[in-house]
DNA sequence: TTCCTTATTGCAAGTTTTTGCAATAACACA
DNA sequence: TGTGTTATTGCAAAAACTTGCAATAAGGAA
């Protein structure tokens, strides 16, 4: 399966190219299924492309996000990592042991709707973090 | 008013100190009320100490914002903005035109309680940034 | 007030991320 | 299949952010 392939033509439709980089990227992120930090996808996409530039590497996540292919998020620590954009979701993150879990957007659907009447924003698919603590932390904290 | 010598008792009661660097951060904060980024802190909160560095700005706002005092965003960029912890709130940002208006906490009350049960985890103010189409882009996006 | 402990800072050297620009290579079209 | 337009890349330099460490100073105790 040539994977990520099957991005060409919404690149081509968009005015964009697919590249040897584009496609190694992709192919880099649709296949890992988790958070990358561009260091991370560097280190893997420069596997396949002879010379690949780290300044590639953040211009094309970069430009990925922009069209919905990849999708970014802040899972803390301020610095970026991203992650194949198919399936929307979100994440909780406990602020003592790290711990990380998948939301599904229909959790927050309803809020969503109340969000964009009280405001007349449409909402477009974000991939937000909320924190917490987790079961395990809440119990430690108990002193 | 000494505006931020008010946290003073808040840092000692957890074993840390006040000084120049870390007033004029916080007076910086909570005189500006909007968000800004470190370079901009850094920018004013020099005029008011003498010899302070870019490196103890970026540690202050960590440090500040891991003991509640102020507030890390992400409104999209990648990159970080401060502000002063008061009261709790949200954003929604435009995708389009860069425009950004506040939620109120309350708007996503019930969700939180929803995830809450749903995951077990018990969330902590979190700081969020929604995208979207503003009412304005929504508009012009009928071509 | 003076002394002591240690949290905090500045410095300087890393590392990461961004940017301008000229060379390269997709790919539309002849 | 060849050619031209221009989106995309690599390079190199800049800007932003992080880190280790020794010097400094906050503030508790005497
Ligand atoms: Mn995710
Ligand atoms: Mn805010
Ligand atoms: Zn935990
Ligand atoms: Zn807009």
């Amino acid at each position: 399966m040539s994977c990520s392939q099957e991005y060409t033509p919404q690149l081509r439709a968009r005015g964009y190219r697919m590249t040897p980089q584009r496609h190694a990227i992709l192919h880099v992120l649709s296949h890992s299924g988790k958070h990358l930090s561009p260091g991370e996808v560097y280190a893997k996409a420069q596997k396949q492309v002879e010379g690949l530039t780290e300044a590639t590497v953040y211009r094309t996540l970069e430009f990925l996000a922009e069209n919905g292919l990849a999708r970014p998020s802040h899972i803390g620590s301020g610095h970026l990592v991203y992650e194949i954009a198919n399936h929307e979701h979100h994440h909780l993150k406990c602020r003592n042991c790290g711990d990380e879990m998948e939301v599904e957007h229909s959790l927050l659907k309803t809020m969503y709707q109340k969000l964009e009447s009280a405001s007349g924003y449409q909402l477009t698919d974000s991939h937000v973090t909320f924190f917490g603590l987790c079961p395990d932390c809440q119990k430690s904290e108990d002193v």
